[in-house]
RNA sequence: AGGCGCGUAGCUCAGGGGUAGAGCACUUGCUUGACGCGCAAGGGGUCAGGAGUUCAAAUCUCCUCGCGCCUACCA
């Protein structure tokens, strides 16, 4: 194990797939049963089998792994539970169209041969999104991966079922729902995406029975007069007091049909005047069930016109009908307008076909009850929302929540465990199969055909995972889990069911805390979807950038409450950061030479690395409370600023010098304190980056072998903090960089090495000469003099740090010219600012006001401003005497 | 229609009452014994517009203008 073995750049693909199998060679994240420490638990959000990896998994996964990691660090049990959900409709889809390929049906099939094709599906490509997930790097445990129609869960749901339907909570009834005439089921409210659309506004006229006058209503979807059953309008519309009561004569069909009065009816739209189609608006329902109104279904399962719609129309399609609705209209001269008109439309969130709201049967959770607790649980702190902006989304959706319509007309899913009694049509609900009617003994049962709604089984994802309705030692452990981490678009789905869920069956909340993340968007904000093309595949990027870039990228953007706009040119930067890292691991190690493990790091007793102590310990405190706060993109940048730009750009190179000496004794105690620093940081990195801190760790003597996982978050040292020693780098670097910029500016060739003059005296100079050497090594410095005496030399370039005058003579070398440029450059800057804190320190408000601290502040600055203003006007002065002199 | 969020350097975004930050891009140097996936030195912003609170506003309040998202039964 030594440098040599370390490539150049470095190299994902193979260390990842390494450090997988190692980790689950050795079930590091299987949590033991007898442990005293204390859990830490997350159920992860159930990927539908149908799914492959997204950008939005990717970042919630990664997330949850840093949490997870992190959880070890700090010397938890953790359990993260791994799993997928059936995708009930999603999945039917999928393998329908697998079927159709060959030209057969589900129904050419049976029920039963069907749902065996969708296991073997399942079987077959089930796996491959969690293949995915393990290549993310995610520390879940394998084995405890969970499926939603697992006997186990599956036991759970039913258990739920019956417990809720016994309660009264669950309920059959007729009720309007959304149907999908393609999937050919019902869905919940939740399940239909509004799009807007532009379509017709017609205004019919239906004249009055028996030759009365008639009334103009005004609909978008004039098909559905075929099912009117009434006209409404409102009960203090003056224009149309004398007909309420009356009835009116629906054209196209034979029908005489009433009018009402309803509040619901908004008299200013339209005519005022609104058809009502009981069986096929879900106002209208309601309006038909308050007055007593019959239903007419005239568009049955499939999108087609029923019987009911009469002989002229039954069997078109829903659209055709429109058309032709319009044109008998026309003819007999009843439409009266058409025009066009914007508005909202409902589709089927998986399939897209515009939906048919519809009377049918279906099963309901009556929700009222179940999500007044679960409003409850927020309000009271039992789980908090991060970040709390989500609270009144969540409040406002539990606060009018509608009755969830639970069944599902298809067949992979859970079948709803009722029967239906053949002779005497008593309803079984039932634990165990039934095999005879309670009540009259008949063993004739029909079971209901239909399935449970896929969310109706995630709702139980927290507990039914842990094995419930069992009494298992996980449940008991690990429930309720620390947190969940998802996006915001699923809080109705699914952590607002789970909330209810949860509290109604273990009688505690599933989560403590409810971490809302960003979503993954594409460079210009749009969602990523593989219909527009935008999708940015996080396994590609793995294979061109590796995992853990992938990761820290998604880390660094996860800024609460914001989404992510992602591009692939920015997990390419991050690559150059693992990059980075890897190469300041290839230099820690040929620089170590055996040192390790041991407290020689204690006898480092010179700036830099007292120095690099401090800070680490300011970076540990601001790692871990960025991470207990869910600020993971802190986390992130504080880490990377410091490894770059702190640990890379200026400790490395300080303590070079020591490093190549020949004090021994001093070069041990440097490389040990190096790879103490070093270790601490890859242990602080490892949550976000776990793949090349790991094979790094491997390579840190005496490490070999170990996991990363296991080793403890870093303990603090409060004797390696001494906020002094931020002023005195300040110094120090000023100090370098003073000398950097008059060559860079002056165009003097860095293989050049400059002899450098500081004017200074006391304890700054007595810090200078301490660290001459490494002043010198980081600027490029021949020889470094500091002298209180000093006096200016006549061709130098000048600067001015801290008050001190540094001067780096270049006899005959010097372009006079460019260094008067630098000055007057130099010098503007300074202007400029002490012309604003000037402006500020007049202003007598302000210094009576303002915090005695903030004013001082402002005026240590001035006198510093000024000082340095003084010496670089003299010098400049100097130099433009000698110029004059020289032109002469 | 309501709700939420966003407008900060060319791009993508952090930050958040005390003289503006990062990454990428840009300019100029550089075979400096870990790294050109690099090093060094730079340029670049009246923090969307307006009003208010304050000694002090990019930051807090209100309004306006743009942009996005979510929810909703207006036919």
């Amino acid at each position: 194990m030594t440098e040599e073995q370390l490539s150049k750049g470095y190299e994902p693909c193979e260390v990842e797939s390494k450090c997988l199998d190692f980790w689950e060679a050795k079930h590091s994240f299987t949590p033991l049963q007898n442990d005293e420490k204390p859990t830490y638990s997350i159920v992860i959000p159930p990927p539908n089998v149908t799914g492959s990896l997204h950008m939005g998994h990717a970042l919630n996964l990664t997330l949850q792994d840093i949490l997870c990691r992190f959880a070890r660090q700090k010397g938890c049990r953790v359990l993260w539970v791994p799993g997928t959900d059936h995708a009930g409709i999603a999945t039917q889809n999928v393998v329908e169209r697998a079927l159709a390929g060959e030209g057969k049906t589900r129904e050419d099939l049976g029920r039963e041969a069907f749902v065996d094709r969708v296991w073997e599906w399942k079987q077959e490509y089930g796996d491959k999104i969690l293949n995915q997930v393990r290549k993310l790097g995610a520390s879940v445990d394998w084995s405890r991966l969970r499926f939603t129609m697992d006997d186990g869960l599956s036991k759970a749901v039913r258990e739920v079922f019956v417990s809720l339907y016994e309660q009264g909570l669950i309920y059959q009834g007729d009720y309007i729902i959304n149907w999908c005439p393609r999937c050919k089921t019902a869905l919940a409210d939740l399940e239909v995406d509004h799009k807007e659309k532009q379509g017709g506004l017609y205004s019919i006229t239906y004249p009055g029975a028996d030759g009365g006058p008639g009334l103009t209503v005004v609909t978008t979807r004039p098909e559905t007069m075929l099912g009117d059953t009434g006209v409404a309008v409102h009960p203090e519309d003056e224009r149309y007091q004398d007909f309420i009561g009356k009835e009116l004569l629906l054209p196209l069909t034979e029908r005489r049909i009433p009018v009402l009065a309803d509040s619901h009816v908004d008299s200013s739209f339209g005519t005022g005047c609104l058809k009502i189609t009981p069986a096929h608006d879900p106002n209208d329902f309601e309006i038909g069930r308050r007055h007593g109104l019959d239903s007419v279904r005239v568009i049955d399962a499939d999108g087609f016109m029923s019987p009911e719609a009469g002989a002229g129309y039954a069997g078109s399609d829903r659209f055709e009908c429109r058309e032709q609705v319009v044109r008998d209209l026309q003819e007999l001269g009843l439409l009266v307008k058409q025009e066009t008109f914007q508005h909202q439309v409902g589709h089927c969130y998986r399939c897209a076909t515009v939906v048919e709201p519809s009377i049918s049967r279906q099963w309901f959770v009556a929700a009222k009850p179940l999500a007044e607790k679960a409003k409850n649980a927020v309000v009271n702190g039992d789980a908090v929302i991060y970040p709390a902006n989500w609270n009144k989304l969540y409040f406002d959706w539990l606060d009018d929540i509608r009755d969830w319509c639970i069944s599902r007309q298809i067949w992979w899913g859970h079948q709803i465990p009722a029967w239906t009694c053949a002779e005497c049509r008593e309803l079984i609900v039932s634990r165990q199969d039934p095999e005879s009617c309670p009540q009259c003994g008949n063993r004739s049962l029909i079971r209901d055909e239909d399935v449970l709604d896929t969310w109706f089984s995630s709702a139980l994802w927290p507990f039914s995972t842990l094995g419930w309705p069992e009494k298992t030692w996980e449940l008991e452990a690990f429930y309720p889990t620390s947190v969940l981490v998802t996006g915001f678009d699923i809080i109705f789905f699914w952590v607002a069911r789970m909330m209810m869920m949860g509290l109604e069956f273990m009688q505690e909340v599933p989560f403590r805390d409810i971490y809302i993340h960003a979503l993954v968007r594409d460079e210009q904000g749009r969602k990523m979807s593989k219909s527009t093309g935008n999708v940015i595949d996080p396994l590609l990027m793995i294979e061109r950038y590796g995992a853990d870039a992938l990761r820290f990228t998604l880390t660094a953007f996860a800024a609460m409450g914001r989404d992510i706009k992602l591009s692939e040119t920015r997990i390419q930067g991050y690559k150059h950061f693992i990059n980075k890292i890897w190469n300041a691991a290839r230099f820690v190690l040929m620089n170590l030479k055996g040192a390790s493990g041991r407290e020689e790091w204690k006898q480092a007793r010179s700036f830099s690395h007292q120095y690099i102590l401090h800070e680490l310990e300011r970076v540990k405190k601001s790692v871990a409370e960025a991470l207990n706060q869910y600020r993971f993109n802190e986390a992130a940048q504080t880490l990377y600023q410091f490894v770059w730009h702190t640990y890379c750009d200026w400790y490395l190179e300080m303590i070079k010098p020591e490093l190549y000496a020949r004090d021994e004794t001093g070069r041990q105690a440097a490389a040990a304190c190096l790879e103490k620093t070093f270790s601490e940081l890859l242990i602080l990195l490892h949550p976000l980056i776990p793949f090349v801190t790991q094979e790094i760790w491997w390579r840190l003597p005496g490490r070999s072998g170990q996991d990363l996982t296991d080793i403890p978050f870093p303990q603090s040292r409060p004797e390696s903090e001494n906020p002094e020693l931020e002023q005195k780098m300040q110094f120090f670097q000023n100090t370098v960089v003073a000398v950097r910029n008059i060559r860079s500016e002056l165009n003097i060739n860095p293989s050049l090495k400059l002899n450098v003059l500081i004017k200074a005296e006391g304890p700054d100079a007595d810090f200078l000469v301490e660290n001459t050497h490494i002043i010198r090594q980081l600027a490029g410095i021949g020889s470094l003099d500091i002298d209180a005496e000093a006096e200016p030399p006549l061709t130098a370039a000048s600067g001015v740090v801290q008050g001190y005058e540094l001067f780096v003579p270049l006899e005959g070398v010097l372009d006079f010219q460019a260094e008067i440029g630098r000055m007057e450059k130099e010098l503007g800057k300074i202007n400029k600012n002490i012309e604003s804190l000037n402006k500020k320190l007049s202003n007598e408000q302000f210094l009576n006001k303002a915090p005695a601290q903030v004013v001082q502040k402002e005026e240590a600055k001035v006198a510093e401003l000024r000082e340095k203003l003084e010496i670089l006007e003299k010098l400049r002065l100097k130099f433009q005497q000698i110029q004059g002199q020289a032109h002469a």
